[in-house]
DNA sequence: GACAAGGAGTAAAACGATTAACGGTTAAAC
DNA sequence: GTTTAACCGTTAATCGTTTTACTCCTTGTC
């Protein structure tokens, strides 16, 4: 009739209430009588009649939409603690307006801006470098926000839900080396990704302590395509090393097209302990020995923090969530003949468990943040 | 400063003019003054003006937003869809917002209607079943949408942009049949998927001209490790096919699981033709042999169509956009044996497969595709 | 020099919801 | 029986824009 927008006017005409109580019936802020509920609910019904947001949030100032930014959509870690979290906010009420920085600093700062036009009512964000984007440190304390993933922990000006890398990356060396893995290269996406440097370094740190030779780091960039190149390059000029450590998902891809294209086995002729977890991980003939990360949990205890957030909140002392990853032993790493031991260091040094069990999520240890400098 | 929203006439104010005008300097609906323009522009600088997409949107009726739906963002075929229509958007100054429907009918219809509360000026959909979900049928005509992928061409109520499904089964098809392969299983998702049917129709019937044997069609589901299940159990109680088509990356890696589960070897034992191209499928010793669709293609068509229909075309008739689908040849698939043609149908047992029935080479049982659960 | 035409800016009325402030009714308390 | 309070609805103001209708001023034309 009038149009075809059909507004609170037309179901409070057709329910023959005021458009007050219809606002009530359907925000729940104040009480409605019971059969008068079910009048404007038939009608709001009978016209299809769905509040306006853009005039709700107009009045009220309040809006529930939360941002969502991660580095890249089609890696499907983000991808997975995206949906989660849709999944999560759509069932609390909340709408999710999602946008990927593509790696890109530059992109991530304008796409952050596009983001904070809707004034969302929260942000998740997963940084694409581990410094915090320019746009969310101006808009910290009047932003509930938190950090996922790529920030250095403990952040003096967010909250921040991690896993613990360095434990990871030595998760990943140990049962390398107990397996009699020497040579082990660690193929990382970029040093300069926070999570990757502390995978990494921890890993370097383990091998070299137990068998006194320090590994290769090599960066592999974050697109799969060139990183195979990288790696090929590296494969020719090197001898190939025992084992590899993968950083990324991206670089466990990396890594396996170059072994594949240089025709090198795994396990045979050298392992690979991949990180991330797919489902391609495991479909395949020599399923790939893999951190996992509790991705799930991840998803949501960086919703669980907005919301305690958006509950009031607000003033809290940023709180650092560290997760913990487990290995999942499968099949792409070999037992190696043990070598003589390096300098008295006798590598029959046996640790309880072959490997650590795969059981994670639910555990998470909470450091307080650190004074700012 | 009442408060920290800085408002379109705190603006006004400073500038000394009148809210319409910034409002014009902004929108550039109408042509301002270049010296009012600068001053305009300096204050808003100033004052850290952005403006109020609710209060805009609520007055204008406009709104730049796109809304996307899609079955499942960690299927990395979508989230690359998803990727770039959020750059082309982004770079045409829309924002999207994207939800996934889990591949769920009532999740998809209740995401869809969040969406539509946006009122975005327009949609792109990839439905999750093949049916045009109802509450895009509508507001057909009077909101601008295009549906992708899983529609039944020709749409009668929207634009489209597929691929040539039955042209990609085909190909997959006559690949396999041309390099010997007899005894094909085609290893669909869910048949009453539109895409998935199409193709899966036309390996059947390609299978069944060349070569006069009925191709199984095995349903698998949308799930990867449900699908697996499904397959090893399929693969317990009969023999191993020459060869296997997969119809999505899903069912590709549930096949994939399956047969390393039983430890069939790809492509000594069987080989197979995946679909969907995805990054892990050439990072193996076996290359996977695969039909690519074009989906930056997709994700481009779509939104170009969109914004035809944006740009005022709302009355045009819906056009389907069907582009085409490559074979990427790897190593997945082997050669076999070629067996005489049809015409003396005597003996098709002279295949590398050491072990198929006796029963199986003079009984060439003429059956229409059917379905199994 | 008068008049029309048009350009550039302004005031004020929407847009569709939320929410103070208010009022009328009914039940409970004294 | 009167006062209080609780309850439930309504009226109307309001959020920050866009847009219509109007004014004013410049310019061009005859």
């Amino acid at each position: 009739m009038g149009s075809d927008r059909v507004s609170i006017k037309d179901v409070s005409a057709l329910a023959g209430v005021s458009t007050a109580t219809v606002s009530n019936v359907f925000s729940g802020r104040k009480p409605v009588n019971a059969e008068l509920q079910e009048r404007v609910r038939q009608a709001a019904e009978h016209l299809g009649y769905q509040p306006d947001r853009a005039a709700s949030q107009l009045r009220s100032g309040r809006t529930r939409v939360v941002a969502v930014l991660v580095p890249d959509l089609t890696d499907t870690f983000f991808a997975t603690i995206v949906t989660r979290i849709e999944a999560l906010a759509s069932s609390a009420g909340y709408d999710v307006i999602v946008a990927s920085s593509c790696d890109d600093r530059a992109t991530e700062a304008s796409r952050l801006k596009a983001l904070l036009a809707w004034r969302p009512a929260g942000v998740i964000a997963v940084p694409c470098s581990n410094e915090v984007p320019e746009a969310l440190a101006a808009a910290s304390g009047r932003l509930p926000m938190v950090l996922v993933d790529r920030v250095c922990v403990p952040c003096p000006i967010a909250d921040s839900v991690t896993i613990d890398n360095r434990d990871a990356g030595e998760i990943a060396a140990r049962h390398l080396v107990e397996r009699g893995h020497r040579n082990i290269l660690l193929a990382a996406s970029r040093m300069a990704i926070a999570p990757v440097a502390a995978r990494m370094e921890a890993a370097a740190d383990h091998i070299l302590r137990e068998t006194g030779v320090a590994p290769t780091i090599l960066e592999l960039g974050t697109a799969t395509e060139a990183g195979a190149n990288i790696f090929t390059h590296w494969l020719e000029r090197h001898p190939v090393p025992d084992a590899v450590i993968a950083a990324t998902n991206v670089t466990t891809l990396a890594s396996l097209s170059a072994f594949a294209r240089a025709r090198i086995m795994i396990p045979d002729r050298t392992s690979i302990v991949a990180f991330d977890d797919d489902a391609w991980m495991s479909a395949r003939n020599t399923g790939l020995t893999a951190i996992r990360q509790p991705v799930e949990a991840i998803a949501e205890a960086a919703w669980q923090r907005l919301m305690y957030r958006l509950a009031g909140h607000a003033d809290a002392a940023p709180e650092a969530l560290v997760l913990s990853a487990g290995l999942v032993v499968r099949a792409s790493v070999g037992e190696r003949a043990v070598v003589p031991p390096p300098a008295g260091r006798t590598a029959a040094r046996s640790r309880s468990s072959p490997f650590s069990p795969p059981a994670l999520a639910g555990t998470a240890s909470r450091k307080g943040p650190k004074p700012i400098h």
